[in-house]
RNA sequence: GCCUUUGUAGCUUAACGGAUAGAGCUUCGGCCUCCGAAGCCGAAAAUGCGGGUUCGAUUCCCGCCAAAGGCGCCA
């Protein structure tokens, strides 16, 4: 609709002599000022040189001569533009028979209101695909919906892509916290965004399990957490522990190991050598896997203890996937799947990459070590590879996007979910790989903000983090809190459920409602917090719609049979009041939301939408009664059978909203 | 020193250069003998400072102040 708008007034300006200026259409946040509004007169007001408001009526007069709203008049239109008899001008304006009023508005707006039927159509056009949807299911519920469905209008204009989006990006043997939580949470609305309109879209997952943090770790538990400093011991003992437990130890590990490190000279050089052997046993493990290893030797830069490489080797790859396993978990939690985990230390070739660079002039070696240097491209100087011939996160990126560009066929994009602190490293590997050859404009370094505490930072090394699964269980005991007082009955396996959704919920909706590059400053009541504009908000309004159509199912409304849909679009003679308008009118925005929100990876967006829609359904609620016969409200049946509609959509919407945010609804909570 | 990002009610925040700067939390006052009160209605309260561009600036440009991140051997 927005482009059609778009398009009618395009032509319209041409024909009044201005072929360079696209009009903007846009959807007023007020929705006294129509369902759509356009700026272009006060564009046009200094080219024209006429006043802003003239330039809206003189627009507003030709868009009245076509006679919107009344498709007999519609083939007139050709006679509008001169001189072209068999223009595709008529398709163009036939946008303007959904249109019931156009008006000028000072300082020149021009405001569109759509039309009752065409929103009647768009509601039919909801329950449809909702029926759809429940006939194929066995059940009452209506199972996962498929969003495309209800998204073609606006969608198919775009050029479908293969996107990579790669996110969450943990790194083994460190804390999960809730900065990767709000990652995971960005990440998964953005790639079911991107799949809303239509692209391909491939989730990856980049983890860090090799260098200094494990070299830390493993240091730690050798000496503090195995009986007699051994490896073996220590996998022994804990192997039959809950991933949570060993994560919770190597935790632990990695703050001793990081305080040996800064305290003990010795330690240090130890857990240096410890970092030699963790890369030969990541070549070694490469091996195993039968991936072609990096030409690089790491055991001869071992000064001591060669005897413990066997150790090491096995503590590393064991602990890993402690790690790995327990990552599984919390991936299952929050409802994301990746269909490739990358690993640092299947980019060790990155050394031989480097080295080739130089050879072309792309790095050079300096102080010996290998690095890029950023001047001549007003980039920062960045090392690939340390004077001890390891590869930095730098070359280990350039072997990364060398599969990664691989191993799917032709990718359009690469989105890296990382943090803002990560900018300039992005701006050079980018670089690099361009003179490479490797990609060129391809990648986007999509920033989120961290999460800070509100008091202090978060540091894995001092151990003041807020772990990711800690949240989630602040926010499930609160609701168990809610369940307790509440009157309806639960089994212990559905409070379970309920709990745990709507923890997740509300712990997602809090890092999503912020936009993406805005730091959060983290705050357990706000992040756990029902009330209001939160995820449980959302949720509830949803449950309580279908809490009204399983009332209207007992007491033998039909609308739940398909065949009731196209009454919604009879329903002429019953003049909409003022809060049915409202919600009718915000469920139409949808589509167009979904796109915005898909092409500016902003699922703030959505959220601020989903919420709008919740607020103006359950006002409408609370003023209006969409059954009501109980007592003394007596209605045509016909008006129930629209509320009912209006209910059902709003379910809908809703619960295709919080699929885009990655978040499940319930059907009753 | 250089680069980047961010400053909006007491707190957390929203606003492709648009209309009266929109919410939530908190505070105060109302609404369950009617479909779910995790709800609804009402009140109070904000664009760091100074210039500039524009019909119009929270948004773009310049300066200042403040915070965060980064800038050859961490990831």
């Amino acid at each position: 609709m927005k482009q059609a708008l778009i398009k009618v007034l395009e032509h319209l300006i041409v024909s009044m002599g201005i072929t360079d200026v696209t009009p903007q259409v846009e959807i007023p946040d007020d929705l006294s000022h129509g369902d759509y509004s356009s700026n272009v007169a006060m564009i046009l007001a200094k080219r024209l040189k006429k006043s802003p408001l003239v330039i809206a009526q003189e627009i507003k007069e030709k868009l009245q001569a076509t006679g919107y709203g009344q498709q007999a008049k519609i083939p007139n239109l050709n006679t509008v533009q001169s001189g072209q008899k068999q223009s595709p001008h008529g398709n163009y304006f036939a946008v303007l028979q959904d249109i019931e009023k156009i008006e000028v508005a000072s300082p020149g707006f021009i405001n569109f209101w759509l039309a009752l039927p065409s929103l009647n159509r768009y509601l039919s056009g909801v329950l449809t695909t909702a029926y759809s949807v429940k006939r194929t299911a066995d059940s009452d519920e209506i199972e996962s919906t498929e969003v495309k469905n209800i998204l073609p209008a606006t969608s198919n204009k775009l050029p479908a892509q293969k996107i990579m989006v790669e996110f969450a990006h943990p790194n083994t043997h460190k804390a999960f916290h809730i900065g990767h939580l709000r990652n995971i949470s960005t990440g998964e609305s953005i790639v079911r965004l991107l799949e809303a309109v239509g692209h391909k879209v491939i989730r990856v997952n980049y983890q860090g399990d090799v260098g200094m943090h494990i070299a830390k770790c493993l240091y730690g538990i050798l000496q503090a957490f195995s009986a007699q400093g051994k490896a073996l011991n220590f996998l022994d003992e804990n192997e039959s522990k809950t991933p949570e437990e060993k994560v919770e130890l190597l935790g632990k590990a990695y703050a001793a190991g990081s305080k040996a490190f800064e305290e003990d000279e010795r330690a240090k050089a130890t857990i240096k050598d410890y970092n030699f052997l963790i890369y030969a046993s990541a070549q070694r493990f490469n091996k195993e896997r039968g991936l072609t290893p990096s030409s690089t030797d790491y055991l001869k830069f071992i000064k001591s203890r060669k005897d413990v490489v066997d150790q090491i080797f096995k503590l590393w790859k064991n602990t890993r996937q402690w790690s790995l396993d327990y990552f599984a978990t919390i991936y299952k939690r929050l409802g994301t799947t990746y269909q490739r985990y990358y690993f640092e230390s299947e980019c060790l070739n990155g050394v031989d990459i480097a080295q080739e660079s130089v050879k072309k002039g792309i790095l050079s070696k300096s102080e010996g070590a290998i690095i890029f240097n950023g001047k001549p491209f007003a980039l920062d100087t960045r090392v690939f590879v340390n004077s001890l011939g390891l590869p930095t996160y730098e070359a280990k990126e350039l072997a990364l996007s060398q599969i990664e560009f691989s191993e799917f066929g032709k990718l359009d994009r690469i989105i890296h979910v990382v943090g803002p602190e990560q900018a300039s490293f992005f701006q050079v590997t980018f670089k690099v790989e361009e003179l490479l050859g490797i990609q060129k404009n391809q990648q986007l370094h999509l920033v989120y903000g961290w999460v800070k505490l509100k008091h202090g930072k978060m540091s894995s090394r001092s151990g003041n983090v807020v772990l990711g699964e800690w949240l989630i269980e602040e926010a499930k005991k609160a609701i168990y809190e809610i369940l307790d007082k509440s009157k309806s009955k639960y089994s212990k396996a559905e409070q379970n459920d309920v709990a745990e959704k709507t923890a997740v919920a509300a712990v997602k909706y809090s890092f999503l409602k912020v936009s993406t590059k805005q730091e959060i400053a983290f705050d357990l009541e706000e992040s756990v917090n029902f009330n209001g504009d939160s995820g449980p908000y959302i949720q509830y309004t949803y449950a309580r719609c279908k809490s009204v159509l399983r009332n209207a199912n007992t007491q033998n409304y039909e609308l739940r049979q398909p065949k009731a849909v196209p009454l919604l679009v009879e329903i002429t003679n019953y003049e909409l009041n003022a809060e049915e308008k409202q919600v009718l009118r915000k469920l139409y925005q949808f589509p167009e939301i979904v796109l915005q929100a898909a092409n500016n990876y902003s699922p703030n967006t959505l959220c601020e939408y989903v919420y709008d829609l919740a607020s103006l359904y359950n006002t409408f609620y609370n003023k209006h009664t969409v059954l009501g016969e109980k007592k003394n409200v007596k209605r045509e049946n016909d008006v129930s059978h629209f509320r009912l509609a209006l209910t059902s959509a709003t379910a809908e919407i809703l619960k295709q909203g919080l699929y885009l945010l990655g978040i499940e609804t319930l059907e009753r909570m």
